[in-house]
DNA sequence: CGCGATTTGTGCACGCCTTCACAAGCGCCT
DNA sequence: AGGCGCTTGTGAAGGCGTGCACAAATCGCG
């Protein structure tokens, strides 16, 4: 592989490095390798291999080293990798030490323990904007923040510099919502709300839906209940572990 | 990943159909056809088409002719598919005409927004008890539940005929309750605590991170940006929607 | 009854991702 | 200094999933 690593391209002016072309199965396991390296560092280790750390994020060894070659080799034979150091490596490659300013939209159940959520602000973001469509809502505070009313969005936006809005509305309200966020500026979107949501080209969408996680397992217990009803019955069967993320 | 081997005998005695060997990738997007499917049926649409049912899906119609082909052939050329005929085919695929019970752990912040969370009931599910080991928490109502201790969680699993467990829990706890869920009999688990469970053979476990999902929108913000620094900017970009579920 | 319009079901090719297996590299011990 | 054990990085192969393009099938209409 031509590995471009700190030593740049001569035409790159910008101070950043050139930026690595990810496979999307990669990035959408580094944040779980991240997660994994911070608890091995609480845990005093200073490196780790990649089977010790493929374990700690449960997947398998090959395809850990494969993904983090792919961001230029910070590992060193015979003895693994510099905890710390790669640590450092993925948050950079994922954004997270501008710390993102989110904007989350619905503060109903959901919306309400998202809001409340510690996970956000202790792996690199920070909710700055409580918005909701209902007068009934708007005025709240949630933990230290005040709910505002949806109208306010546009300005929250562009003054509080938030590129990822969260939508935790009612389905029938989150295209609209979408289209809100979208004219405001925002680029990234994370949709609770179990519908389809259309966005210009260059928008970002990811969507939760928890019921579909349910209906899957669903699936699978399904299975499971027919092929015991079989003669064979279930031998040595592996079991199933898969992580959410496309 | 998985390593099932399930041969489906031909011979099946059974009243019910083959147990069609479908696709992972298509397992995932089974529930989303069907939402679009009830939005359909509940605006008056008896037929649809392969075309139509993709776009309200948000997915590539040869892609859903495909996927629906796996599940045998329940439309009609030139004309599409029957929409009540496949919302009961895909519900029985799933297994959701058995409105499985369902066991949620921990009702913290976003335990306590999950166990009143309307998509769950309204799309085949039944949550029929809740758990927690704070004493604190024990005993009060949610949503008509109580909440009960989760040394309490065996006999209820047993009693109540839960297949399904939800964690939510701090991920220090989820493991314990993990292996305790196993241990009554649960063999499919949803798991909400960013951590990495590890269970025996023939469970199945879902992950769902809400923190990893900002963080891959992270990613590719902090991409976007750097390539709006470059010469060429952004031509045509591709709008990116991506569902959860692997 | 036949024809054209329409839509499904699918063979095929391509690309992405995973996994194996091993050479290259590094540190430690003697 | 040299050898040995350990670990990374990667070439290659195989599998899975996607999307195109088209044949087959069905309906409606003249």
């Amino acid at each position: 592989m031509s590995q471009q690593r700190h030593g740049n391209t001569p035409g790159n002016a910008g101070a950043v490095p050139a930026f690595p072309d990810l496979p999307e199965a990669t990035i959408a396991r580094l944040p779980e390798y991240l997660r994994a390296l911070h608890n091995l560092a609480e845990a005093g280790s200073d490196t780790i291999s990649s089977e010790g750390l493929a374990a700690a994020a449960g997947v398998n060894s090959a395809k850990l080293r494969k993904d983090l070659s792919h961001l230029g080799s910070y590992g060193t034979r015979g003895v693994g990798y510099d905890v710390t150091l790669l640590i450092d490596q993925i948050e950079y490659i994922l954004g997270l030490d501008q710390r993102r300013a989110v904007a989350l939209v619905g503060v109903g159940n959901l919306g309400h323990a998202l809001a409340g959520y510690d996970g956000f602000a202790s792996r690199g973001f920070r909710i700055v904007a409580l918005f909701d469509a209902d007068l009934e809502q708007v005025g709240k505070a949630i933990n230290g923040l005040t709910v505002r009313h949806v109208g306010e969005l546009r300005r929250a936006v562009v003054e509080d510099g938030i590129t990822i809005g969260v939508i935790s509305t009612p389905p029938s309200a989150a295209q609209g919502v979408a289209d809100d966020l979208v004219a405001a500026g925002v680029t990234s979107i994370l949709n609770f709300a179990p519908c389809v949501l259309s966005v210009p080209a260059g928008v970002d969408v990811r969507k939760v839906d928890l019921a579909i996680e349910l209906q899957i397992l669903s699936f699978h217990e399904h299975r499971k209940a027919s092929l015991t009803a079989l003669p064979g019955g279930l031998v040595g069967e592996g079991g199933n572990q898969e992580a959410v993320g496309s």
